[in-house]
DNA sequence: ATATTATTGTTGCAAATGCAACACATTAAT
DNA sequence: ATTAATGTGTTGCATTTGCAACAATAATAT
């Protein structure tokens, strides 16, 4: 375990560092293919339509973003007429329930399809197979960390 | 293939969730155990003791942080007397070698048993072998990324 | 020779981010 | 009944971050 030695072998940085190139290739896609709206953007839709109608604060809970931001995403997003918020309740509480217009399913169909095209093209050096793996795998050391860390959102 | 047609669900994405839980998980150590230094700049003597000395912008393309971000730390780090910058020459080109002083080195090591303390406490949900695997997959994959990307460091 | 390009580091500004405080409503506690 | 605590969302500010431009020097090209 001499790697232990440094914090920047640990799981936690490796990890880090490696989240930072996926965020450069996604500037980069971006960049290259124009959407139009930005990859937060992208994310936030793509939740939405993953999970169905939610209040602000809970989908602040899943793309991992404060309250103000997610505020200001929304905000981006109903101008272009991608979603809509309407009054609701939850447990007797007002929330703004954020609903997906046709317009920004439509936009994400399209933006989706662009988006695994580019990606297609990046060279596959790890099978398939151990991409899922690595997947699940990441997916699974997320929900440790989950119950360790406190949120504040 | 149905979870391809979100993005959120591509491994890019999966891995920047979790990554952005390391960092709170880092925020949270640091608040808790009372670091006299930043966690980047913990990263920062660590990439230091682990390469060797080098120049600024060698080391801002290993911590991935641009040129003035690493300039502006380093200015941290040597007012504390952590390092020290020494004019050299790389390739006939004038350089500021980045050197960790003695003081450097021990308060890395202090600090690095106190974080191995601190991530010790928290459950291993995975197994020691399977983390050990994870780190392996994750390194293999961003190496793919390094070719894709370009970094303008 | 002169101009162009490349490398290293700094400065300064604009954009993004995070966070505390507020407003408002509801539930729980004393 | 009053107070305190919790949940939701917004505003405003301070910090961080990223990025373009600059300075200085050296290699390369024309």
């Amino acid at each position: 375990m001499l790697e232990e030695k440094h914090y920047i072998n640990s799981i936690y940085y490796q990890l880090e560092l490696t989240a930072k190139y996926c965020k450069y290739l996604g500037s980069q896609l971006v960049a290259k293919i124009g959407l139009p709206i930005s990859l937060d953007e992208v994310v936030t839709l793509d939740t939405l339509a993953m999970n169905g109608d939610m209040c602000q604060r809970d989908l602040a809970k899943i793309i991992l973003k404060d309250r103000p931001s997610t505020g200001r995403i929304l905000n981006s997003l109903e101008e272009k007429g991608f979603i809509i918020r309407v009054a609701d309740t939850k447990n007797n509480r007002l929330i703004r329930k954020i609903i997906l217009t046709e317009n920004g399913k439509q936009t994400l169909s399209l933006i989706t399809s662009k988006i695994k095209e580019y990606l297609q093209k990046i060279p596959q050096a790890l099978s398939y197979e151990k991409i899922d793996y690595l997947k699940k795998s990441v997916s699974d050391f997320r929900e440790i960390l989950k119950q360790e860390v406190e949120l504040n959102i």
